[in-house]
DNA sequence: TTGAAACTCCCCATAAATAGCGAGGCAGCG
DNA sequence: CGCTGCCTCGCTATTTATGGGGAGTTTCAA
């Protein structure tokens, strides 16, 4: 690692706002003569919040044709643990091809190396580069620099997660031991009747800890509760 | 990193047996000169996995005593997303002193170093490195190994999900565009009216989309298709 | 071009979930 | 000693979801 690495890296730890992320990303790509450095995260109600190098008009139209449900990166990243360059994704769809040349269109290059990078609460964030090489120039980069983007990558999110405290404060409701069991149950196939029958408890009573959970996460119904509880990480399948 | 660190990246990422990730984790201890390397996961049913330099009377006495359900070290990471050293954890509680004392008993060194991994679909790990030495001498260890070893914790859990195929494989069953979108809708908390009013189709055709995700996902009912949809990861809330 | 798969729509009957009203016992906390 | 939160149980009525049937178009790939 170069110590202008370094000194990045040192910015980053005393970075206090969005616009010292933002400038140590700009950097972060001048330092690395790539195209574009994004971090950004997806969280369970969908809100997002992100950093960049990418113009306004290609997050904007990202945003307006909602190529957030459908990125295969984002998917990509999300079901793997490593992290992935973006040709070894599946851009088979024509959706998803569409969005790459409309991508391409924006000013992105045609390479791309994305972190999937997770925290507590179920709390998920991509760190990305972006640039415009051969397929063997790439690879020869990654191979270069992946640890260092790991560190990097984990160094944003620390810095994101101090922001917003996520996790910290009330951000994710804690649920009752039974609640969490009864959640479980249902996320896992269970109808009422046999969560209770699996906790041993009335059909009733259960039906009054799906009610407090789903008030608790702020539901609209039992699909969403248990949709929420294992976004939030506080329940797993 | 020393050539004798990056020989044993290299025997890590070879490893095909939990054998091989025990040699590692017990080479790993003697190259750092500690007194253990452990890496384990531990999941929502409170099934175990792991390798690591404990004595079978402390694993044992871990596992009888049920310190999983109450260990700082286990509580602290599962919240945080950065590695920690063990002192700075809360021990107030008896239990938590009880525990570290009767882990003082059973060989372990004074001062500890996790780090917590998260993987897809909650997945959840910990790569822990526990020495005896005073505090001084330890914060310069971490402060001199830090990153090599999130390094090295990020190689472990990237081996253990191969060996069990935590979500990587490609048994995920394809949904159509419009089941994901379905499936998403009602993630969000949409009754089937607002999903169908949302994607502009009658509620019966929704219906359809419901049915259908259901059988591919060999779910019982919407809501456990929807879970399973996201813990596959082919939708996102 | 043929066929599979996706997309769209409809009816009917039953099962399940939701919303509202209750109630009491038990633990921990200030 | 109240307060709060958790755990447990009951009733009624309404809304919503599910399971079974069928049938037509479009779209994309073999």
């Amino acid at each position: 690692m170069t110590n202008r690495l370094e000194d990045l890296l040192f910015t980053l730890q005393a970075a206090v706002t969005l616009e010292d992320l933002q400038a140590v990303l700009e950097s972060l790509r001048d330092h690395y003569n790539v195209e574009h450095t994004v971090y950004h995260w997806v969280n369970s109600v969908g809100e997002r919040y992100g950093a960049g190098t990418y113009s306004a008009e290609w997050v904007d139209r990202y945003l307006e044709k909602d190529y957030l449900r459908m990125d295969p990166v984002i998917f990509g990243c999300f079901q793997r643990f490593t992290p992935v360059s973006w040709k070894e994704l599946d851009w088979s769809s024509k959706p998803a091809r569409e969005m790459w040349q409309d991508a391409l269109d924006h000013g992105l290059g045609n390479q791309g190396y994305t972190i999937p990078i997770r925290g507590p609460s179920g709390q998920f964030a991509l760190f990305t580069l972006n640039a415009s090489l051969s397929d063997e120039e790439w690879a020869q980069f990654i191979d270069d620099n992946a640890r260092d983007l790991m560190i990097l990558g984990h160094e944003f999110n620390k810095k994101a997660l101090e922001f917003e405290q996520w996790g910290e404060d009330g951000s994710v409701p804690a649920l009752s031991p039974r609640e969490l069991e009864s959640m479980s149950c249902l996320a896992r196939g269970m109808s009422r009747a046999q969560a209770a029958a699996e906790l041993n408890i009335s059909e009733h009573t259960l039906r009054v800890y799906i009610e407090s959970s789903r008030h608790k996460l702020g539901a609209m119904n039992t699909t969403h509760a248990v949709a929420r509880a294992l976004s939030a990480g506080i329940i797993i399948i």
